[in-house]
DNA sequence: TACGTGATCACG
DNA sequence: GTGATCACGTAA
């Protein structure tokens, strides 16, 4: 079953990073479909320092202030592209960086796409799971309940089974850097190193 | 541990 | 216009 827009359009942003953990996120590319679960997330609200969305609207960041429930996707360090789920109502700008995924589905394309024979960390990072996913700029705004990029009911992830811990790269937020955002389900082997 | 890489943003 | 900066990944 795909998540319905309400699942997105609360106020609760890191309860959703929580929730969305054991998720299924699917790509349709090129038509090519692939799919993976996802095991690490990162929550970010515009009331604190690590979001884009702290200084308010600017190009980039403005489709975080779009109804909850569609892509976000930037550019970062010139090289990948990363992944977001908006969340939340409409001008209420958070979001929830996807950071890996366990593959279920389309591994082969996944391989192809990250120009490598195995399988092992292939979307272990959140420029990672871009790539292998397929998503790019162009999904940026698209919304999650399409036939692009979708999310569905995976598996149930009991609380004692998530673990939070600091976000990761975001040294420039002062003391929101310490807050305990990132969520991963503890002990999976295709959550990222650090 | 170093650095590539290019869009973006806050300045003039 | 311009320059500092950046929610990362890889090689070393």
């Amino acid at each position: 079953m795909k998540l319905e827009e309400s699942f997105y359009q609360r106020d609760n942003v890191t309860k959703i990073a929580q929730e969305l953990l054991g998720k299924c996120i699917f790509t349709r590319t090129g038509g090519k479909v692939t799919a993976g679960i996802i095991v690490e997330t990162e929550a970010y609200s515009h009331r604190e320092q690590g979001s884009h969305a702290y200084r308010g609207k600017t190009k980039r960041n403005q489709v975080m202030f779009e109804a909850g429930g569609v892509a976000y996707v930037y550019l970062c360090y010139g090289i990948h592209h990363l992944f977001n789920v908006v969340t939340n109502s409409k001008d209420v700008a958070d979001a929830v960086l996807i950071r890996a995924l366990e593959p279920k589905l389309g591994e082969k394309q996944m391989l192809r796409r990250m120009n490598t024979s195995s399988l092992q960390g292939i979307t272990s990072g959140p420029g990672k799971v871009a790539k292998a996913m397929g998503i790019d700029r162009r999904h940026n705004g698209v919304p999650l309940w399409d036939n692009e990029i979708w999310l569905e009911d995976g598996i149930p992830i009991i609380r004692s089974k998530i673990s939070a811990s600091e976000r990761i790269g975001i040294a420039y937020a002062g003391k929101d850097a310490f807050l305990p955002w990132r969520f991963t389900i503890t002990g999976n082997s295709w959550v990222s190193k650090p």
